[in-house]
DNA sequence: CTCCGAGTTTGGATCGTTCCAAATGCGGCA
DNA sequence: TGCCGCATTTGGAACGATCCAAACTCGGAG
């Protein structure tokens, strides 16, 4: 039976040392499971911690011993489930390894992505994790982190050009490889007549994507008409509106590879309201196979990325970097996997 | 044009104002804006301080300080689009306040939560926003964290008997009034047999939902059959496995209002098995208006609870606490609102 | 009876910042 | 010249942990 007397002031250390009669090293081999202490000294200690509802104060000792016990993970887009899957996953290793993530969002402006670099970098973070903003550079991000601290980079490359003494780590999904997957399915389907829908071309995942459809095209000798490729923004609603854009001048694709889920979805939408059929009269295949893919009417032909373990793989790079900073730099290149549903009909016989 | 010459060591308050000839309480000044320090001096520093890419140590200031600079977030869901959005919401805030969010998933698992809490606890934060596993007590939590740090409770109230000096905040949803909207909104469209489907019992949010289902039948004197209430785990694919039980014996419900948007799509899927088609044979609700709400087929009548204001929220009513260590505990519930979609069919005219 | 060494314990300096009381420089006034 | 007050600057002691070299205890060997 405890009786626990509210405290204001934290206990420390030398409070646990004064309580049981021996020193604050003592006190901190104890801690620290060293195997120096005596047996019997060590369990007087530790019921003396208990009693007094010690808390470590990991700040201090990182400041002694100069070391980190945190990982930032630094997001264009949590409300993004893909991105909140890989959160996920990263912070399961990082907390399996004993760090904490320190969570920083950015919602896709290089502007708060430089700040909350800034901040997050004053508390000394062991490594970092950054799935960049639309638009933000090499330059900004180094300026606003410096270079002392190791990099992992996600899902995009940064812009601008690389200062020499730059290097990171990279973690990417296999985005050409992809919708080179999507598109020579949907030639297999017997479409010809192919577009490449949304996202912006100032997104390095945007130009990949664009490459593997091209290649995919290019392979099978079929031609690209310039309005078949159409950008938007990677939004549902934005890809509704664009959707006129890809009949406006004939001849009309009869499918279409889209930059991601949201796009495609999006797509749906704007397909249905010209009264043309997703999955019936018209092909499409999205990306990332988020969990409304499954889900929407016809159900999504998409490209799986398992965001989840990407998160897992994303930490376990990093903590690898951390082990051996003098490594040489890796660039991982993730498979992804092509999901065929409904939405990718063969072209409908008119 | 600044040469960078790449350093090992970290650079400090003492490297600096040895830079310029002055003390380190100078620097410490000007880095702190004190209006106490001459302009010139200001600027000379201010100029070292660019020229050695000095970076602040936040860690070390705050020890001395007795200060915190960081906000606990512990989830139980992060895959669940309903917390990744709170979670958005909250760093927003946080960040402005010029605090960085400590994340934390538990998995739903109460175990876990204890793990998260000590490991999080030790960085010192200056607060903690938890969202509690499903099972988790409050003794446990208190074991974890201590009674230190504030604690605002989002979603969940936690289990287990309280002891008389715990107190905190809560942040929670209007359950009970959703459900009556759903439920009379139903009953409003003709229906009189209506089941209350999924979750668990043991949740607190499942006892107030199913409480306002309850006062709404109870005020349009309608009876509930017992195997009308039906649990399951609150995820789509459980949720298709019990669908059976609601029809197991007669009467049949024709609607149900469901625990959440999850129940209701696997509840959908189960309908269709059984050769019922949701919308029109059948009508049900849902419970978050996730993204998936809106694009399922039909589209489903929900309670939209707005997950990233209420992340915004959160943090407010934490900053709040912390402003004011001693002001009375506040239970805070949010409302919701109904969106009636197509899923909420009248009763089908047999 | 002294000395040795293994097994334990410990005081004091240190990490990078902030606080505080005291020191410094300097123009003005008696 | 001496003293005051204002504006600025500063040395040294914290914050709570860890490191390290030195010290203590004690049984056994010489």
């Amino acid at each position: 039976m405890q009786s626990i007397t509210p405290v204001r002031r934290k206990i420390t250390l030398s409070d646990v040392a004064a309580g049981c009669g021996v020193s604050r090293a003592t006190v901190s081999l104890v801690l620290r499971g060293s195997p120096l202490v005596n047996k019997h000294t060590r369990a007087r200690v530790e019921e003396e911690l208990r009693r007094q509802g010690y808390v470590y104060n990991r700040a201090a000792a990182n400041l002694r011993r100069r070391t980190s016990s945190s990982i930032a993970l630094v997001l264009n887009d949590l409300t993004n489930p893909f991105f909140a899957e890989f959160a996920a996953g990263v912070d399961a290793v990082v907390g399996e390894a004993g760090f904490v993530t320190l969570l920083g969002c950015t919602s896709e402006s290089s502007t708060r992505e430089q700040a909350v670099l800034g901040s997050l970098i004053e508390h000394g973070p062991a490594g970092i994790i950054l799935s960049p903003a639309e638009g933000s550079s090499a330059q900004q991000v180094l300026a606003a982190m410096g270079a002392q601290t190791p990099l992992l980079l996600f899902n995009r490359e940064l812009g601008g050009s690389l200062p020499e003494y730059a290097h990171w780590d990279l973690l990417a999904l296999d985005n050409q490889h992809g919708t080179r997957l999507a598109t020579e399915h949907l030639i297999a389907q017997g479409h010809r007549r192919i577009a490449f829908f949304g996202g912006h071309s100032t997104a390095s995942s945007y130009r990949q994507r664009q490459a593997g459809y091209t290649e995919a095209m290019q392979s099978a000798g079929l031609r690209i008409e310039p309005h078949w490729q159409v950008e938007c923004a990677p939004t549902r609603l934005d890809a509704a509106n664009q959707t006129a854009a890809l009949f406006a001048t004939a001849p009309a694709p009869t499918a279409a590879v889209c930059y991601n889920d949201a796009v495609a979805l999006g797509l749906m939408l704007g397909l249905s309201q010209r009264g043309l059929r997703p999955g019936r009269d018209f092909a499409l295949t999205g990306f990332d196979d988020i969990a409304e893919a499954a889900m929407s009417t016809p159900p999504l032909t998409t490209l799986t990325t398992a965001p989840l373990a990407r998160g897992r793989q994303a930490a376990e790079l990093l903590l690898l970097r951390l082990r051996d900073p003098a490594a040489a730099t890796r660039r991982t290149i993730a498979p992804v996997q092509l999901v065929v549903r409904a939405s990718s009909c063969p072209p409908a016989t008119v």
